[in-house]
RNA sequence: GCCCGGGUGGCGGAACAGGUAGACGUAACGGACUUAAAAUCCGUUGGCCGGCAACGGCCGUGCCGGUUCGAGUCCGGCCCCGGGCACCA
C-alpha cells in the first residue's frame, strides 16, 4: 500500500467506482424500508458557497448512514431557478436571465459532482423549466377552480422614478436602491393564495411533528398566531365600526378608538378633511416590511368622527393611527390606555384620557390599600404617567376588574364571558378568532417567474388558461433593464386570444412568487419524467421526506407554504399524506470575520480575510490587523455570515482543488454541531486534513506489515481488550452520535482518540494485530459517511473487494465492552476530593465504606460529623458534613 | 418594536436525564529529526496562590439573584450577539 495519502487520486477513483456500479441510482423497491433524505435546493447564484457545502455534507452523512443501515435511500438535487438575482444580473451585464441561470446551472452541478455526494442525478430538476413550472400552472387553476386562489389589492413597494415596483431587499432606508428616490407604498390587484383556511389545521397538526425542533415549531405557530377573542361593534351615524380584541374585559377602559391609514372609514374622512389627508399620504411614505411598521414613531391624527360605547353609550373619538394594521382583525382597535402599551405611549403623546380598570390584587379593596401603604409598594399602585407590567396582565392572581359597575371583582377571564355575553344579546358582540397569518400573495411584477395562467378579456374578465393550453411558456430571450418587468412589453406574449369568446385578449404579465416553486419540488423528483401527472404513485412511495436539511432562515415561511401546498394537494387527492417532511433539521450559518475600512467619501470597503494579516497580543487575542497590500491597518467588524456584500465568502472550490473533498467535508462536519453557527478557519482544514493522512499512514503501516491472523477475543491480554474495548465503545458512541443525536462533531472527536489509542499501541503480537485490524475495519465504517472516498480505498486496502458503499454499519459487541472495576469520583460538599476504583457491581454500601476511607476524604471530614453520603451509581459519591 | 435561538480557555468546541468543567481539534511555547526550513513526532498550556519538588489550595461557563447534597445544565431579572418579520432565497 502506498505510504502518503493523494487525496485527488482517491477521489476521481471513488467516484468513477461508484458512477460505473450504478451505486448512485435510486429505485423504488417492494420490499425493504425507504429513506428519502431531502437538502434545501439551491439558488443558481454562479457558485457554490459554504452554505451549501455544509447543507450538502450534513445531508450525505445521512443518506451514506442509512444506506449502510439497509435502507434503500433516495438523495435528489435541484434548482431554484426563478428569481430576483438571475434580473438583477441581467441588469447589471446584459445577459438574459434564463442563459445566465443555464450557465450557472452547469458550473455548480460540477461543483457538487466534485465534492462526492451520494445524488441521483438523474432525477435533477430546475423549477425554470416549462416540464416543471407547467404544474405549478395546473394546480393554481385547481386552486382557482376550489376558491382558494383569488384577487385582491397588496400593498407593494412603488419606486417612483423607475415606476417600478420593488423587492423588500431592493429598499434602503426607505428608498429605492438604484435610485434614491423615496419608495412609497402603492396598492395593486394580485393574486392570493388562501392558506388561511387551513390555518387551524397548520397550527394543530404541529403537535403531530415529533421530528421537528420545538424551535422551529414555536416561530410557526407564533407565526400562524390564532387569538380568540371577541368582535366588538361601536355604532356610529353611518353604520357599525368592527373592531377585534382579546382583551373584552377591559371594554370599560376604552377611551378612543384607533383605526388604520387604509381603512374605509379613514378615507371617508381623508375626503372631508385635509388634515386627515395629509396624515393619510404620510403614512404612505417609507417600505412596508412589519419592522418599519413596528419601530416607526407613533402617530395620529383625529378622524373627526365619534362612535358610541356599545355599552355605556358614552361618546367615544375615533382616531387615524400608524401603528394600527388593516390586515390584522378588522383594522381598528378599541384602544385602552390604561391596560395597553402602545395605547398607553398614544395616549400619553396626544393628552387622551387613561382610564383604569384593572386593579393590582394586592390593593384591590380599601383594607388592602390601607395594609399596602403606596409608598412601600409604589409598583402595585396605578400611575398614568408611567407604564408598569402588571397592567396588562391577564393572571387572576395579579388583577381583579374595577370601575366597570356590575363586572367590579370579576378576573379577567370572567369579565371577558360576561361582557362577550352582554355585547351578543344587543347585536353588538360576538365570539371570534383571529389569525396574525396573512393570506399569501403570490403576483410577482417581474419577469423572471412561473407566469400566472390567467388571460385578461374585455368582455369576458379574467379567464383561465384551459388545461390543454399549459403549459404558458415565459419567453426566456428578455432582458430586464430595472425599468418594470420586460414581459409587459412584450406583445409576442401578451396577445392572445379569449379562450371563452374567441376575441382578443390580453395575458396577465405578473408571474408567481418563487416560494411556489420550492412548495412542491421535493415532490417532482420523485416523478420528473411524467409528463402527462404533476404526481404519480411514485410520490407515494418516497413520500413524505424522512430527513430535511435545510437553513434555520427557512423556518416560516418555505416550511409553512409547503405544508399548506401539501394539504392542497391532499384534499385534490393527488397525495396521500398532509406533511411532507418527517424530521427536520436546521443547519445553522457559515461565518467568517469582517473587515473594512470607512472610505473618505463616507463609505465602507470590506475587504476579504485572506487579503489580511491578524496581529495576535502576547495573550493570543486579535490586537488588529493589516492590509497585505498596503501594510496600513483595517478594521475589524467580528464575525457575520459569508456574504458578497461582506466579502468574506471563501470559494469551496478553491479548497477542494487544494485539500480534496474529503478534507473539506471533515472540517464541515468536526468545526460545529450541525445547528450551530459555523465559524471558518484556514487552519481547522488543515487539521482536518492532518488527521485524514494520520489515518491513512496508520492503515498503512498496519497493511504493509503482512497479512492478518483470526482474532480470539479469549486470548487477549489486559492491554489488547483495553483497545479492543475501546474499539467497540467508539462504534456504539459514534452510532448514537450520528443516528441519534446529529453530533457530527462528537463521533468524530471519538474516532480520532481510537486513532490516538491505535498510533500509541506497538503490539505486533498476532492477536495484537487482530484487534488493529478489527479497529481500521471499524473506523474505515465509522467515517464512510463523512470522508467516502478516502474509505473507499482503505476499505480495499484492507481487503475487501466489494465497494464500501454497499457495507453495512458495524455493530458493537456488548461482550467486549464489559468492565470489571470502574473509577468512581469522591466529593466532600460537591467539592472533588478524590477517586476510588471499585468493582462494576460493587453495592452502595461498599461504595461508601470505599469513598470514606479514602485518605484525601478523610482530611475532609476529620473531625467533623457525617450528616449524608450521596451515592450516584456509576459516577461519583458526594459525602456532606 | 415583535417572535425564535445563542453566550464555556488565545480560538472552534466537549460535558447527552442536575453529578469529574475544558474531551477532540486548533494556536502558542519547549524539545526531537534536519545543513536549514517545511512536514512529521514528543511534551506543556483556564486564572491566581503556596511549595525545591511530588503535590496542594482558592477562583472560574456573559452579568445579578434563587432552588439543590451538588448548577455550564433548572427558575427569576438584565446585558450582548445571531436568525425571522410575509417581494432576498
Amino acid at each position: 500500500m502506498q505510504e502518503s495519502y493523494d487525496a485527488h487520486l482517491c477521489e476521481q477513483t471513488a467516484q468513477q467506482r461508484w458512477e460505473s456500479e450504478g451505486l448512485l441510482r435510486a429505485r423504488e423497491q417492494a420490499e425493504g424500508d425507504k429513506y428519502y433524505c431531502l437538502c434545501m435546493l439551491p439558488y443558481p447564484s454562479g457558485r457554490l458557497h459554504m452554505g451549501h457545502v455544509r447543507n450538502y455534507t450534513i445531508g450525505d452523512v445521512l443518506t451514506r448512514f442509512q444506506r449502510m443501515h439497509g435502507r434503500n435511500v433516495l438523495q435528489p438535487m435541484g434548482w431554484d431557478a426563478f428569481g430576483l438575482p438571475a434580473e438583477n444580473a441581467a441588469i447589471r451585464n446584459g445577459v438574459a436571465p434564463a442563459r445566465w441561470t443555464y450557465d450557472n446551472i452547469a458550473y455548480m452541478r460540477r461543483q457538487l459532482r466534485s465534492l462526492g455526494f451520494a445524488i441521483d442525478w438523474s432525477r435533477e430538476v430546475a423549477t425554470c423549466r416549462p416540464e416543471y413550472y407547467r404544474w405549478n400552472q395546473w394546480l393554481f387553476l385547481r386552486m382557482l377552480d376550489r376558491g382558494l386562489v383569488y384577487r385582491k389589492t397588496g400593498t407593494v413597494n412603488w419606486d417612483p422614478v423607475d415606476q417600478t415596483v420593488l423587492a423588500n431587499e431592493q429598499v434602503i432606508d426607505g428608498r429605492g436602491w438604484r435610485t434614491g428616490a423615496t419608495v412609497e407604498r402603492r396598492e395593486l390587484p394580485m393574486y392570493y393564495m388562501k392558506i388561511t383556511a387551513y390555518a387551524d389545521e397548520l397550527l394543530t397538526a404541529l403537535d403531530g411533528l415529533a421530528g421537528w425542533p420545538e424551535r422551529v415549531k414555536t416561530m410557526q405557530a407564533n407565526w400562524i398566531g390564532r387569538s380568540e377573542g371577541v368582535e366588538i361593534g361601536f355604532p356610529h351615524d353611518g353604520g357599525v365600526l368592527k373592531v377585534f380584541t382579546t382583551r373584552a374585559d377591559t371594554l370599560l377602559g376604552a377611551t378612543y378608538l384607533a383605526i388604520a391609514a387604509e381603512h374605509p372609514l379613514a378615507r371617508q374622512a381623508a375626503a372631508r378633511d385635509a388634515r386627515v389627508a395629509a396624515f393619510v399620504e404620510e403614512c404612505r411614505q417609507g417600505g412596508a416590511t412589519e419592522a418599519e411598521l413596528a419601530t416607526q414613531e407613533k402617530k395620529g391624527v383625529p378622524a373627526g368622527v365619534f362612535v358610541r360605547h356599545p355599552l355605556t353609550d358614552e361618546k367615544l373619538p375615533v382616531w387615524v393611527a400608524n401603528y394600527v394594521l388593516m390586515a390584522y382583525g378588522e383594522g381598528a382597535v378599541m384602544a385602552v390606555p390604561a391596560h395597553d402599551q402602545r395605547d398607553f405611549e398614544f395616549a400619553r403623546k396626544y393628552q387622551l384620557p387613561i382610564k383604569q380598570v384593572l386593579e393590582n390584587t394586592l390593593v384591590y379593596t380599601p383594607e388592602l390599600r390601607s395594609k399596602f401603604p403606596r409608598d412601600q409598594y409604589e409598583a402595585c399602585y396605578f400611575d398614568n404617567t408611567l407604564w408598569k407590567e402588571w397592567y396588562a396582565s391577564k393572571s387572576q392572581d395579579k388583577v381583579l376588574v374595577i370601575h366597570s359597575g356590575k363586572y367590579n371583582g370579576m378576573s379577567s377571564q370572567e369579565a371577558i364571558d360576561a361582557i362577550a355575553n352582554d355585547l351578543k344579546k344587543k347585536g353588538l358582540g360576538e365570539q371570534r378568532t383571529v389569525c396574525r397569518l396573512r393570506d399569501w400573495g403570490i403576483s410577482r411584477q417581474r419577469y423572471w417567474g412561473c407566469p400566472i395562467p390567467i388571460i385578461h378579456c374585455d368582455a369576458c374578465g379574467d379567464v383561465p388558461v384551459p388545461d390543454k393550453d399549459l403549459p404558458v411558456v415565459l419567453p426566456e430571450d428578455l432582458v430586464p433593464d430595472g425599468s418594470g418587468n420586460p414581459l409587459a412589453k412584450c406583445e409576442a406574449f401578451i396577445r392572445c386570444i379569449c379562450p371563452r369568446c374567441g376575441k382578443p385578449a390580453r395575458r396577465e404579465t405578473d408571474t408567481m412568487d418563487t416560494f411556489v416553486d420550492s412548495s412542491w419540488y421535493y415532490m417532482r423528483y420523485a416523478c420528473r419524467d411524467n409528463s402527462t401527472a404533476m404526481v404519480d404513485r411514485r410520490v407515494n412511495y418516497w413520500l413524505p421526506v424522512d430527513q430535511y436539511i435545510g437553513g434555520i432562515e427557512h423556518a416560516i415561511l418555505h416550511l409553512l407554504y409547503s405544508r399548506f401546498w401539501t394539504r392542497v394537494m391532499r384534499d385534490l387527492g393527488l397525495v396521500k399524506f398532509a406533511e411532507p417532511f418527517t424530521n427536520l433539521l436546521t443547519q445553522g450559518m457559515v461565518l467568517n470575520h469582517i473587515f473594512f475600512r470607512k472610505t473618505a467619501a463616507g463609505g465602507i470597503t470590506y475587504y476579504s480575510p485572506d487579503e489580511v494579516v491578524l496581529r495576535p497580543d502576547e495573550r493570543g487575542q486579535l490586537a488588529g490587523a493589516t492590509l497585505k497590500a498596503d501594510a496600513r491597518p483595517v478594521e475589524y467588524g467580528g464575525m457575520g455570515t459569508m456574504s458578497k456584500s461582506k466579502n468574506n465568502g471563501v470559494d469551496p472550490q478553491a479548497l477542494v482543488d487544494k485539500y480534496g473533498a474529503d478534507t473539506v467535508r471533515l472540517f464541515m462536519l468536526f468545526a460545529a454541531p450541525p445547528e450551530q453557527t459555523l465559524e471558518w478557519s484556514e487552519s481547522g482544514v488543515e487539521g482536518a486534513q492532518r488527521f485524514l493522512k494520520r489515518l491513512w499512514k496508520a492503515v498503512a503501516d498496519h497493511v504493509n506489515a503482512g497479512p492478518v491472523t483470526s482474532l480470539e477475543p479469549a486470548a487477549l491480554d489486559a492491554l489488547q481488550r483495553a483497545l479492543r474495548r475501546q474499539v467497540h465503545e467508539t462504534i456504539a458512541k459514534v452510532s448514537d452520535d450520528i443516528g441519534r443525536r446529529y453530533t457530527f462533531n462528537t463521533a468524530i472527536a471519538a474516532v480520532m482518540e481510537l486513532l490516538n489509542a491505535l498510533t500509541r499501541s506497538d503490539d505486533a503480537t498476532p492477536q495484537g494485530r487482530a484487534v488493529k485490524q478489527e479497529a481500521y475495519a471499524a473506523i474505515t465504517l465509522l467515517l464512510c459517511p463523512m470522508v467516502p472516498h478516502i474509505c473507499e480505498t482503505l476499505w480495499r486496502e484492507l481487503g475487501h473487494a466489494e465497494s464500501v458503499m454497499t457495507a453495512r454499519w458495524p455493530l458493537a459487541d456488548a461482550a467486549a465492552r464489559v468492565r470489571e472495576r470502574i473509577e468512581l469520583v469522591v466529593q466532600v460538599n460537591g467539592k472533588l476530593r478524590g477517586r476510588v476504583a471499585v468493582a462494576a457491581d460493587a453495592d452502595r454500601e461498599s461504595v461508601e465504606n470505599a469513598a470514606l476511607a479514602e485518605p484525601s476524604v478523610q482530611r475532609f471530614i476529620e473531625g467533623r460529623t457525617v450528616r449524608k453520603v450521596v451515592v450516584v451509581p456509576g459516577k461519583l459519591v458526594n459525602v456532606v458534613v
